[in-house]
RNA sequence: GGGCUGGUGGCGCAGCUCGGAAGCGCGCCUCCUUGGCAUGGAGGAGGCCCCGGGUUCAAAUCCCGGCCAGUCCA
């Protein structure tokens, strides 16, 4: 059953047998009464009766907009009371978590506040951080970009204010969270009771379900509480062992309620707005504007099919004409947009995302983009980056940014306008040419937004300046999407691994200096075998898996299925359950993988040193001879930066630093060391190994290690490359290897150099001076064949054939293509048929009197041998002998 | 992850459909014009047409495979 089914089903459950599943207690002690809505049909609560649910839709709009029924408070104002208050009911306030989720693999970016707890607090693997909690937790969402700043109520960033509490089954005190939230809005916010209504509905996701209950007043939804309580099995929904507690609500739509401020937008970013209004060369209509806030809600982009008759509609409701009203609302909804985005791009960049042209950077380029698009647009004299400056200094008190963080956020704009710049100045020229060509056809413009980003509206503004007039089909953006073909590859199958058995004890943590080890045969399959204990290190976490032997048979693979580790190996076993045996793992092999995993950890420290804080690991492979990490960055490599990070890596090698092992608890470690330690992605289990290099560098690793960075030995880093952009691929050799990779190079220099017959020291300047003394000559060789070329010309010249009336020459002469072509054109006349060959290569040229006369030189070259060309000048290859004439 | 577009002197580009002499603009060098500069005029240097295969008598051009860049969509 699908979530959207489960969740209907729930709700009729849910409704008929309300009193089991919602704080009807709290409810009717205040003096609420149950209604079914008219419109909707949903069942809700209220003082009084009513016919209507209170839902924007069935209400008809808000009847907040100045005239709020709440106690008016400020955007941090709205956080601090509300932590407060939920301080004095037992709920502790945690900070947030950052907006790039590190220890998800799901997803990239948080976009409810309860996706700090998934998965594993929310299973029950992991115990929370505080418990009750509540969270400002920030929040990025893409689906609705396009209506930010018009709808007057949409972000793309926003911070969503979170209750939770974990319990187990029959500590889950669903009355109390409802009277806490319900105590927020009337006490802490002071909405009188009269104004409220309450929603009985039901919630579904990931197989789990549970009753909700959201809560409205004068048509805007202020949050909702959902109640996470079973669990859907194939025999049927089960009761969870662990009961949630998922409020969630907006911080700014409390604010902008308790305001009754025109929109959302005007008190959440208000030195943001001043600034833009401020340094705008526009006079704003903001009266106009005003009178139009109210319908903003209609100019949903996703609910409308036709947004120019919503225009229409809008206009007319307001009492004036499209043209108007659009001149009026845009460049406010654009100051609105660049506020919205400069936040998120603040948020995810100060996180650690970086802009880019594929996954989730891309949603973070579009947004860039979007705003500095109207920052020009409007003629708004401000950057993105002290935008962000101007966030920051707001929120701080809420959400303090370091300024490290920030210079980094701002460089990171920087490089980002630079690329806007020359992308859309690339973009001008082209529509440019081709306006002026008046070659704009429809496939054209949808191919001229594919493939270089332009968008109609960039047509038109050049199409104005240049007086022409272009069309654009309405359903522009539905041709684009029919142009991209979907094709996707099936996901790759993973095996499956059904014996159930006891987790394999990891012997590879217990005595990493031991390279054999006795164990018992637990199970064995045609050449898989587990044992009850291993010293075999399984691939993981990007570094392959040992080799070795098992009872004197080779080990050719180590793989990790939940907590059992199983061998592959060459052939079948001759042992079977319950035998003894002995395992030998190759050291060699090992010691080359761990001291190029610690070289790993000792990179990725010296890449954040030397380029900045934000700098993470997007991968990493390490092999018995060399290593990769792919790390985030927002351009490719200098040879400068380069040749320090090999540097600084060697020093921290140098000063022979401890490297400690240590299993912690995930919520001791997240609280101890941040979410740094999530380098290598999302880990499972409650228990973390947290490797850490003095405080140099902390991850939650798998991997074996040095016991100290000295025994790594040197690291040599091979190449780097930008793999895509926002991702630098480093590669490197530590110990050994690295040494026979310095030795490889200094071969090459020393190869090279012996063909130069120079010193390695002298092969730059010898190399340079051969290359230019080849072009040189080359050029040289040119002029002496043109020389050949005339000097044969005038014995030729004399050997001409009258015939028809016209000079004919045929003849042979040594020389290259060139040659042959320079000397035939330079002998022929508009009287001539000259035909030249080296003995293989063959060339005709006919004048122009002899082409009039019927000598094509297409044709006429058919009669020597093959090959082809115009009337003019044909050539091709000798087939039989030249019958000369000029001889 | 997938699609699309592009890669030609130092820089910006044309040529590619339809294979047949590697071009244009800016910049650079030399000379002339000028009191000097801006400008104007004349001449010149500077190319592994991204790499590797294939088709063809012949490939910058057509086909296949890489690499690099840009861009759009998930």
């Amino acid at each position: 059953m699908d979530a959207k089914t489960l969740k209907a089903t729930f709700r009729e459950k849910a409704s008929k047998d309300y009193r089991k599943y919602f704080a009807i207690d709290v409810l009717e002690e205040k003096g609420y009464q149950r209604s079914q809505c008219k419109k909707c049909g949903k069942y809700f609560w209220s003082v009084g009766e009513r016919d209507v649910c209170g839902d924007p839709d069935c209400e008809g709009g808000y009847s907040f907009i100045d005239d709020s029924p709440a106690r008016p408070m400020d955007y941090i104002e709205t956080w601090k009371e509300f932590s407060g208050a939920f301080d004095g009911m037992g709920y502790t306030t945690i900070p947030r978590y950052p907006v790039v989720a590190r220890w998800r693999d799901d997803t990239e970016f948080v976009q409810a506040s309860i996706y700090d707890f998934q998965p594993h607090v929310v299973s029950g693997a992991v115990s929370p951080p505080a418990n009750p909690l509540v969270v400002p937790q920030f929040c990025l969402r893409f689906n609705d970009t396009d209506n930010v700043g018009v709808s007057g109520r949409s972000f793309t960033g926003f911070v969503m204010i979170g209750q939770h509490a974990f319990t187990k089954k029959d500590a889950f005190d669903q009355e109390k969270y409802f009277r806490d939230i319900y105590r927020w809005l009337t006490e802490g916010m002071g909405i009188p009771r009269s104004e409220l209504v309450f929603h009985e509905d039901g919630w579904a996701g990931g197989g789990n379900f549970g009753p909700c209950m959201e809560f409205f007043s004068r048509g805007v939804e202020l949050g909702n509480q959902v109640y996470i309580l079973y669990e859907l099995t194939p025999s049927g929904s089960r009761e969870l062992d662990l009961k949630v507690l998922d409020m969630g609500a907006g911080q700014e739509r409390f604010t902008w309620y308790s305001q009754g401020s025109r929109t959302i937008y005007d008190p959440v970013f208000p030195t943001v707005l001043d600034h833009l209004y401020d340094r705008s060369p526009h006079s704003y209509d903001f009266d106009l504007f005003t009178t139009f806030a109210p319908h903003s809600g209609m100019l949903n982009a996703d609910e409308n099919e036709d947004m120019q008759q919503t225009w229409a509609d809008v206009a007319s409701r307001v009492g004036t004409d499209v043209t108007t009203l659009r001149e009026a609302v845009m460049p406010i909804a654009a100051t609105y947009s660049i506020a919205d985005h400069s936040r998120s791009l603040l948020f995810a960049l100060a996180d650690g995302a970086l802009p880019s042209n594929v996954g989730g950077g891309y949603n973070l380029r579009v947004l860039f983009r979007r705003a500095q698009y109207f920052i020009e647009k409007y003629g708004i004299d401000t950057t993105m980056g002290e935008l962000c400056r101007l966030h920051a200094e707001y929120l701080a008190p809420e959400f303090p940014f370091s300024e490290e963080a920030l210079d980094d956020v701002e460089r990171i704009l920087k490089v980002e306008e630079e690329k806007y710049g020359v992308a859309t100045t690339k973009a001008r020229k082209t529509v440019r040419s081709l306006l002026e060509k008046n070659k704009v056809t429809n496939d054209k413009l949808i191919e001229l937004y594919d493939s270089q980003g332009v968008t109609p509206e960039m047509v038109c503004e050049q199409a104005e300046q240049l007086g022409v007039s272009v069309s654009i089909p309405p359903d522009f953006y539905n041709k684009v999407t029919e142009r991209q073909q979907t094709s996707r590859k099936e996901p790759k199958e993973k095996r499956e691994f059904k014996a159930s058995l006891p987790g394999t004890r990891m012997l590879y943590y217990e005595c990493e200096e031991d390279n054999s080890f006795d164990a018992t045969v637990l199970w064995t399959e045609g050449n898989d075998v587990v044992l009850d204990k291993t010293l075999f290190y399984p691939e993981g976490g990007g570094q392959a898996h040992d080799l070795g032997r098992i009872s004197g048979i080779e080990v050719v693979s180590v793989q990790k299925h939940g907590a059992v580790i199983v061998h592959t190996l060459e052939h079948d076993p001759h042992f079977s359950e319950g035998d003894m045996v002995k395992g030998h793992i190759y050291s060699e092999r090992r010691q080359a993988l761990t001291r190029h995993h610690t070289a790993t950890h000792i990179i990725n420290a010296a890449a954040r040193s030397v380029l900045g804080n934000h700098v993470w690991q997007a991968g990493a492979e390490k092999t018995p001879s060399k290593a990769r990490l792919d790390i985030t960055h927002y351009a490719g490599l200098t040879d400068e930066e380069f040749e320090r990070i090999e540097l600084l890596a060697n020093s921290y090698v140098l000063k022979d630093i401890p490297v400690t092992k240590t299993f912690m608890d995930r919520d001791e470690a997240e609280k101890r060391y941040g979410f740094r330690i999530y380098q290598g992605g999302a880990v499972p289990g409650n228990v973390l190994r947290i490797v850490a290099i003095d405080d140099l560098d902390v991850e939650a690793c798998g991997g074996t290690h040095c016991s100290s960075t000295g025994e790594i030995g040197p690291i040599k880093l091979i190449r780097s490359e930008k793999i895509q952009d926002g991702i630098v691929r480093l590669e490197y050799a530590a110990g050994l290897q690295a040494i026979r990779v310095i030795q490889e190079q200094s071969r090459l220099v020393r190869d090279a150099a012996h063909v130069f017959r120079v010193e390695p020291s002298q092969l730059v300047g010898a190399s340079e001076r051969f290359f230019t003394e080849w072009k040189e000559q080359r050029k040289e060789i040119e002029r002496l064949k043109e020389e050949v070329a005339n000097m044969k010309r005038s014995t030729l010249s004399s050997a001409f054939v009258e015939k028809d009336g016209l000079r004919h020459l045929v003849a042979t002469l040594e020389g290259d293509q060139n040659v042959l072509r320079n000397t035939a054109f330079s002998l022929s006349g508009e009287d001539t048929v000259v035909v030249l060959s080296n003995g293989k290569l063959l060339m005709v040229v006919c004048g122009a009197r002899a082409q009039e006369k019927g000598y094509n030189a297409n044709e006429v070259i058919r009669s020597y041998g093959k090959g082809g060309g115009n009337a003019e000048f044909a050539q091709g290859v000798l087939t039989g002998k030249l019958p000369e004439n000029g001889a």
